[in-house]
DNA sequence: GCTTTTAATTTTGTATACAGGATACAAAGT
DNA sequence: ACTTTGTATCCTGTATACAAAATTAAAAGC
């Protein structure tokens, strides 16, 4: 009678998480978040005892962040945090505002109305914390929004390349938006995008969306290398 | 007296390579040169034998392709040669096109005069074989031309991106090219940007490879899925 | 005859052991 | 004192062994 229910809770199951997986995101999450150097040495041993698991999965989840670029593997000699160099910065920076530029405008031509008013309540309660001058939330919130436009692009390649891209360079921006004038500026941006957003005016969110990120360049650049 | 010429090349050591990575390469190549079918299983055991390493390496290769969208691993059920679905492909070129189009804008600007002519030198050598119909070089030689143009964008980023989706799209553009007609309009365009390059025209050859790339995707949508 | 259970087999994930190479340190030579 | 050579230690890369899970095959029930 409840046959049909148990079905469809079969045929839906929960994502497994491996190991290696759960490794994966947790030094991810450590180096994203600063507790790991950027250009330090990752002491397996340490790590290992740390995350109680064994070398197996521990290294396999190196190896996936190698690949996405946020460990550096150099055989025989250890794994590194990976520094980014100025000018890994700069054409990340560069790249990133032209993704944005181009998702912004797709996101005006394809997103759904509650996409678009979803963005737009973001978009409203960053600004009451900028009002509170509550500079973190602020900032996940500024990640989110940017992650969401992207989003409505509903191009999946793009969604992906925007979020790897964003990861790597997370400390950095948090970094680059530190003074009180910066931050201001940064949200008299957002108001334009939360303009062209209403008025799905694609080619002037992608503008500002591309002007933003290259802003933060000139805001990062001396403070790199 | 020569304790100078040592000691430079212990400074410039040769890259060594793991097993890990040439395992990971070899199957990059299986997987790029079609002889392991999209949406089949990778039989562990079997590509062990062939390749003659233990599992260790192997799976660590398995997981640097996962990363790079070569491959899809799912927990305990092994893992398969990633099939792009009529969705992925599309996006990919959508995200492609636009990449290349900023790729040869910025090549523009900033390729260095032998760069330039370089470009041109493998374009007049993709016509000569297109006199010839000599269909494989050609191909070879297309897919050289479009990551150097990529390369002179001088963006690293750039450069690394282009090169991943253009390794997943690699199959799916060569079933493209098959046609007669749809080589000539392949081969027009090409003429097109030559001329834009010779010009450092950037605009007109991003949009050139943007269509270029757009007009691929509409040849190959119905014969995916 | 078809579905469901149970058992056997294969496959996957993780731990661990070992070997080769790299690093660090100390001793000898200049 | 500084460089070089030799040695000990540590660390990395790989193989293998074992356990857990999934797949397949077979048997039992309806």
């Amino acid at each position: 009678m409840n046959d049909f229910n148990e079905r469809q809770i079969r045929l839906a199951p929960v994502e497994k998480q491996t190991l290696h997986d759960q490794v994966a995101n947790q030094v991810r999450d450590l180096i994203i978040e600063g507790h790991l150097e950027p250009g330090s040495r990752i002491d397996e041993t340490a790590l290992l005892e740390q995350l109680d698991v064994s070398r197996t999965p521990f290294r396999e989840a190196l190896r996936t962040l190698a690949a996405e670029g946020l460990v550096v593997i150099r055989p025989s000699r250890g794994s590194t945090v990976r520094k980014l160099s100025r000018e890994d910065a700069r054409s990340m920076l560069e790249m990133l505002a032209e993704i944005e530029r181009f998702g912004g405008r797709l996101a005006c031509e394809r997103a759904s109305p509650d996409e678009i008013s979803a963005l737009l309540d973001i978009h409203d309660r960053m600004m009451a914390l900028y009002a509170a001058r509550d500079r973190l939330p602020y900032y996940k919130l500024n990640q989110l929004f940017h992650t969401r436009v992207a989003a409505a692009s509903q191009n999946a390649t793009l969604i992906e390349i925007q979020g790897n891209i964003q990861a790597k360079l997370k400390r950095i921006r948090f970094v680059g938006n530190q003074k009180v004038g910066d931050w201001a500026d940064a949200v008299a941006d957002h108001e334009e995008m939360a303009a062209a957003l209403r008025t799905r005016n694609g080619e002037r969110l992608g503008e500002i969306l591309a002007l933003h990120l290259l802003r933060t360049w000139d805001r990062v650049k001396d403070s790199i290398g």
